[in-house]
This record gives C-alpha cells, sequence and structure tokens, in this order.
DNA sequence: GGACCGCATGACACCGGTATCATAACCACG
DNA sequence: CGTGGTTATGATACCGGTGTCATGCGGTCC
C-alpha cells in the first residue's frame, strides 16, 4: 500500500491573480483561443482526419504561439494508457544496460514517451507478480526486455496477457519474430571461430557461459559452425563451462593449461572470463598471445584496457536499443518499417591474438 | 509537438460485462463496498488524521482484500504533480549510473514512486530547456543529479525555480547542504597519499582530472592535505593534467616516466588513467609496483581485473542512490532522517602499491 | 436548553485530457 | 427545393483521483 504522507488537506495557494501569464496552458486556453472547442484542439493533437485543414493549421498555430503540449497524465488517464516505456533488465553488465538505456531514448526523444527502469532479479519467485502490479499500475505503454530478461518466457506471456507491447533483445530468434531485435551472437562467435582458425590454431579451447543463457549456447553454436567451416571440429577436452564471472575464468582457463597437450587459443564467451584468462596465463608463465591467443566476446570497456589489449566480438548495444525503442513506439515520420530488426556483431582484431606458435 | 498517432477514434471495447471481475478495482468500488464516500477512501490512502479509526480500518480492510491500489496518474492529475522522480545525468562510467540507479531504486521500492532516466549532453545548449519542459510535462516529484551534472548551478536554479525537489550527489558539500550526498572524494584521497607515504615514496606524483570537474579538484585538494599529513609536498614538476580518459592517462604517465628523476608512485584520480598509466609503464619497461607504485579512484569494475591488480579508492556508489532516493521521497516510517547525508570512501588496497624501492 | 466547538463525513466541482453522440454545414442528386 | 449522405464540430459525460465547503453529530460551556 503506497501511502504518501501528503500532510493534512491542504489550501490550494491563490494563483488566481491576473498577471500569471506565467502558468503553463491547458487546452482550454488553446481551444478558447482558437475559437473551437476543446475536443477539436483534441483532435488535432492526434492527428485526427476529420479537421478540415483551414482549422487544423489555426490550432496548431495557436499551440506554436502558446507553446502548449498536452499533459501526459491527463492523456493517460483518459486513454487508460501511460505514455511510459518500461526497461526491465538484470545484466551484471553495466555497459550493456546504460548502452540499451541511451539507444531507446535515442528513439524516444521528441515523442513524448519517457523511460521508466527497472532492474529485477530474475531468480527472485515474486518477479512475475511484481511486474503485474508494476506494469498495471504504470499501464505502461510497453517493456523492453534485455537478456537474460527476455529469455523468461512466463514473462512474455504475461505481457501478452497484460496487452502489453513488448520488444525482446536477444541473441538468437524466438517465437515472436515481430517483438524481437537480434544480435545473431553466433555469427560473431563463427568470426571469432575463423580468425582463430586462419592463424594457424587447431587446438582450440571454449570457456562457456551457464547454460541456462541463451547467449551462451548460441556463441558455443556459432563458434563450433565457424570451426567446422575451417574443417576444425571443438574437442570436449577443450571446452569448459565457465559462469560469465571473472573467478570463473580463472578457473576454468586454469584447468585448460594445466593440460599436457594445452591449447594454444581460447574463445572465451565474454570478456570477464577472459580477463580471468589473462590472470591464469599468467600464473602459468604463459605469454599472450605468444603461447596462446585469446578471444573475448562483449567488447566491454575492460577489453581495450587489458594488456595485450583483448581481441573480442562487439554488439551494437546502443543501435539495439534504439532498434527496441523504435520498434515499440510506431513513429508515422518513420519511412520504412525495417522488418528485419537484426543487427550484426563485429570482430574487433586487437593484440590478443596471434599466429599459432 | 508530439503527435502520436492515435488511429481514429476508437470505439471502447465492450467490458461492462457482468462476469468482468478481473477489472481493477477503482476507488469508487472500495467506497461502495467500504459503505463510505471516494473521499473517506481518498483520506486513508493519503493518511489524513481526520478519518474515525474504526473506518480506517474497514476501508483498509476492503482495500486489502480487493488488492486496490490507486491510480499514479489520477492521483498526479489531481496533485498536479507525478510520483516520478527523475535521474538526469551525464556520466562516462556507466558504473556509476548503474549503481545510482540501484540504490535510487531501492529507496523509492514499495513507495509507489517510478524513476525516470534521462541522460544529457551537460555541454549542450538546450540543456536548460529541455530540462525544463521535462520537469514541467512529466511534472516530475524530484530529481537526482549525480556529478557532475549536480555542478551546474544553472540547473540547480531550474529546479528552484521550478519548485522541483532536487538532490545533488557530488564529492563535495555545495550551497544547499540539505539537497546533497556528498561523497568526500577528498578523503579518499588522503587516504591514497598516507598510503603511499607509509609505503616510504617521497617522489609522487599526480594525474588529475579536467579542473572543470569539482570531483577533480577535491580529490587533488585531499591528495595534497594527506601527503602534507605526512610532511610530504606535491611538486609541481609531478603533477600532470589529464582528462579522465585512457589517452590522457598514458600521455600523462608518459611524461612522467621520461622525467630524469621520475616518480616512484602516481596518484591517478580515475581507473580510466590509471589504466593509461599501467599501459605507459610497459612502453617504458617499468614494472608495477616494483618501479612505480600507481593509484587509482573509482575502483571501477577494471580495478581488478589489471594486472597487478590496481589499488583504488572505492565510492559506495549504490549507498549513495539510495540517499539521494531517500532525502526525495520521505518515507514516514523512516524514524531517523539522518542529517548527515555523507558516505565515506574506502580505499582498497591490492597489488599495484608497494614499498618504494 | 441553546450557543458553540471540534471531529468525521459526504456532495460536488475540478484536475486536463478523450469518447460518445447529436447536430450543423456542406454537397450531390432527383 | 427537399432528401440523404458525408464531413466537421461541439455538448456532455467520463477517466480516477483530490480540494472545498457544508453538514451532522456529540460534547462542553454558560
Amino acid at each position: 500500500m503506497a501511502s504518501h504522507e501528503q500532510g493534512p488537506e491542504r489550501k490550494r495557494r491563490a494563483r488566481a491573480q491576473e498577471g500569471d501569464s506565467r502558468r503553463k496552458h491547458t487546452i482550454n486556453d488553446v481551444a478558447r483561443m482558437a475559437g473551437v472547442s476543446k475536443k477539436t484542439v483534441s483532435r488535432v493533437i492526434n492527428a485526427s482526419p476529420f479537421v478540415k485543414e483551414e482549422t487544423r493549421k489555426a490550432v496548431l498555430e495557436i499551440i506554436r504561439e502558446t507553446g502548449y503540449t498536452p499533459d501526459p497524465q491527463a492523456r493517460g488517464l483518459a486513454f487508460r494508457r501511460s505514455f511510459l516505456v518500461g526497461l526491465i533488465y538484470d545484466n551484471p553488465n553495466p555497459q550493456h544496460t546504460v548502452s540499451h538505456q541511451l539507444g531507446i531514448l535515442d528513439a524516444l526523444k521528441g515523442t513524448g514517451f519517457e523511460l521508466l527502469v527497472r532492474p529485477v532479479d530474475r531468480t527472485s519467485p515474486k518477479l512475475l507478480e511484481d511486474m503485474r502490479g508494476f506494469v498495471e499500475r504504470q499501464k505502461l505503454y510497453g517493456v523492453v526486455l534485455p537478456s537474460p530478461v527476455s529469455e523468461n518466457e512466463d514473462l512474455v506471456a504475461l505481457m501478452k496477457e497484460l496487452g502489453c507491447r513488448y520488444v525482446r533483445i536477444a541473441s538468437v530468434p524466438m517465437d515472436d519474430a515481430a517483438c524481437m531485435v537480434v544480435s545473431h551472437d553466433g555469427k560473431g562467435a563463427a568470426d571469432a571461430a575463423r580468425h582463430l582458425a586462419d592463424l594457424g590454431h587447431t587446438r582450440i579451447a571454449l570457456i562457456s557461459g551457464p547454460p541456462t543463457f541463451r547467449s551462451s549456447v548460441e556463441r558455443r553454436r556459432g563458434f563450433e559452425a565457424g570451426l567446422a567451416e575451417r574443417g576444425l571440429a571443438l574437442d570436449p577436452a577443450l571446452v569448459k563451462q565457465g559462469a560469465y564471472t571473472y573467478e570463473s575464468g580463472i578457473t576454468a582457463a586454469g584447468e585448460l593449461f594445466a593440460l599436457e597437450n594445452r591449447p594454444t587459443a581460447i574463445f572465451c564467451l565474454n570478456d570477464e572470463m577472459a580477463s580471468g584468462a589473462y590472470l591464469a596465463a599468467r600464473e602459468h608463465g604463459l605469454s599472450i598471445p605468444k603461447d596462446v591467443s585469446i578471444v573475448g566476446f562483449d567488447d566491454a570497456p575492460i577489453a581495450a584496457r587489458l594488456w595485450p589489449a583483448l581481441t573480442s566480438v562487439r554488439l551494437p548495444l546502443r543501435d539495439m536499443g534504439r532498434m527496441a525503442g523504435e520498434m515499440l513506439v510506431p513513429d508515422p515520420l518513420r519511412e520504412v518499417q525495417a522488418d528485419a530488426h537484426e543487427v550484426q556483431p563485429e570482430l574487433i582484431v586487437r593484440e590478443s591474438t596471434a599466429k599459432a606458435g
């Protein structure tokens, strides 16, 4: 129960003074000044086709003069829907969150929509209940669900039930292709595989993420596909499962380096684990890239700061956010509603990869 | 002008069926079921003291049974104010933004308030105009202004003019102590200075940030104070100005290492520049910490991933966000309105600092 | 016993928009 | 010139809450 102490019923401060031209204009002011009813102004605002061109021009002129903008709350109340978009995320990588936010807001700019953020714990048993309350109370116009939240089918089902628009951001197409931005992580992983193969590596290891993450599954799949293109297969002995964390990268890479016939290259399914592999390499007296080549995924800020700088797969996170925002909020001015809502990862080659010794 | 294509005036879908117990309850339903007027329900919601205890109990019981929650839009419309808090930020460090968001939302949880995010370009000439529109249109309850946005006095003046509550997050107290969360960066910098001095360093260099950032000025001030405590003074020849960026760290550290009598320790006013110093050290064949000790500031994720792991000053970013949120949204249940809205930085000693050779 | 007071409550208008429906204005047609 | 079918517009109710003000009620004071 939200009980905001509002204090006793306050007197409204006198504001009916004659000189308060500073007061914000309402639809009534515009209507009066334009000599039409408020409903007609409403029609103009909502681009109704049933307004005479002449009337529309006159009203728009008054709107311009007064700087009037409709009150989103009043509009929302009448529409039974708000002009708010929710971003529901649970991603430990702040880079993702911030980039997505920037992208979504790129798309929302000038549309009158605003972005409400909602970090969640995807393992919480109350998640669905919380999200139902969130969407219903705020009457959200729509939500953006980046991975891994986008992989929660119960949550997606809830959005459908509530009639809440949604766009999923994920690494691989899912049921609802029309509501997705797909990053095709697999292609980036395949690029990494070809890159390593072309450098002459044959004993190539993989440090995967948790199998519950679609991105991990997809990156691995793409990696294997890329190797296959070069006539290589992933040796099961050279596959270690990590947890997308620094510590898990240290452990997994340590195990790989302890093998009798250790790999000459490692593909880590994210940069955090790649950082861990750097540390393990040092602990084992191995030099990067002379003794072992390392490739990461995400192109996190850290990738370029490590030494040697980490070769990694970059996702256009901001673009992905922008596309999600554009899909959510239809802009009549936008000409093409590109039906291909997908982006391509890009392999950024730095100094952590070299020819196989 | 926000013109959301709403399509033609739509028919309202029939929903007056008898069986739609699923429809969300309104204040009218609650009033009817409790046998009181909607105004009395309103009084209960708003914790008015003018309701008989018996009546209040009865109404609360109905509210509990029905799961009723007031519509924030309708409430906002009547209150002429929304239940939205804005986060206006312009910080290149995503860690800061995400941590602040988490903290603010910790404080907002259960209050019915939501968080609207707004990345801005603090150098944009349209900034003030944009913010005025943002605050006025959304009728924001309040805003959180982390640094460096918090240092924009024009923006703060605007908030005052608009009657919009605000909380600044900054490294040093400013005019409005009651509306601030202060991180006292200077103390953390002093800790760093004492740490280096106690390790026996005397030729200690400083790579500062842009002087337009209060944090940079404050960190430097604190650093000098810490040195002074140990009887040391900052040698002007060992001070280089950076720009809080990786590249500027490389350049500045490179210049320091090229000196005939190079420093044995460097304090970098953020971790990005410290990363640059790492690279410069390698380029000059210097080993960290044997040849040179390095201390950063921020304890960014990167600090623990660098090799050797970077000693850095950590700010409790999430706590800072939480405090800002708590100050903004008064919770009647909170007992003490702690008047000391400040946090202490903490020096995290890792492996990049060692005794002076 | 009547005037007066404070507490508790409700009737009603209002916040700033939109939906419904009636109606006015316009045109073509017979 | 009356009829009918658009097209354009406004009067009114309504969305779900809160502010204002009047009123009922029980008790105290003289």
